[in-house]
DNA sequence: GACAAATGATACAGTTATGGTATCATTTAG
DNA sequence: CTAAATGATACCATAACTGTATCATTTGTC
């Protein structure tokens, strides 16, 4: 079980870079280089931070991202958000209307519990401060 | 994200329902009656439940599964082993030897704090107290 | 012993999510 | 005008999940 798929990892190294570098704006090109990332893929997760307000994007040559926001304020599960959807542990056998058995209702608030803590540690972990 | 698969799903109420039932044993028929589980899938889950030794099998007419140990000495944590694997939240991405960089290693920590969080809880969730 | 009812083992199949590729259009600096 | 950048989108490969199907083996009952 995963908890970041690999395109929210992508994400967070290629937002702590450009965050930590002094260029004004960065190419996919130059992230390629430096992230070792598969050029598509990586453009593919670039335009969808652009598109979630994250990312800055600049077309035409000279062209590239800029963050959108400072670093503080994108959280890991504002960054899990974008990728992975919204967050929810139990979605698939107990988000139905009725449970089957009185028992499995037991589950769900242990199951709901665990989630309110990884929730509240997901929001916690900022871009910010994976930086310094 | 799911924390538990369908198939630990049914186990889960599998087992409850064999704990919970004055029979000696409980056939995979009985159990597609009371469960509404696909049959064949059940089986396969009942089987692997004999194998990790959750469960006894008894063959031939009037056959069935037991408990082969008492549904308080089994944790949610044990039946996940059973059918999803090792627990690990980041494996993918944190195991090779090195990090790419030392912002990873941060993350790292977080990850393994709610990681320990999680696998707590989910010892401290037995079969035994679902039932009551 | 024959038969029916049960489990054991195993191979196959459909669906979805993940992790990418590939292509073409559009924008813009020089 | 051209090269270098992003935007949009369609496609594809793999693995995990959720089953299905089939045949062999065991065992109680007649």
């Amino acid at each position: 079980m995963k908890l970041i798929t690999r395109d929210t990892d992508y994400a967070i190294r290629a937002i702590s870079y450009i965050a930590s570098t002094k260029k004004k704006m960065v190419s996919a090109r130059d992230l390629v280089e430096v992230l070792k990332i598969p050029r598509p893929f990586l453009r593919k997760i670039l335009q969808r931070l652009n598109r979630a307000g994250l990312l800055k994007s600049y077309k035409g040559q000279g062209g590239g991202f800029a963050l959108e926001v400072p670093p503080q304020r994108i959280s890991l599960m504002r960054l899990m958000n974008v990728f992975q959807g919204p967050f929810r542990l139990n979605e698939c056998f107990f988000k139905k209307k009725r449970c089957p058995n009185l028992k499995r209702c037991r589950l769900k608030r242990r199951i709901e519990r665990i989630e309110r803590f990884i929730v509240k540690e997901l929001k916690a972990i900022d871009m910010g401060c994976l930086l310094k």
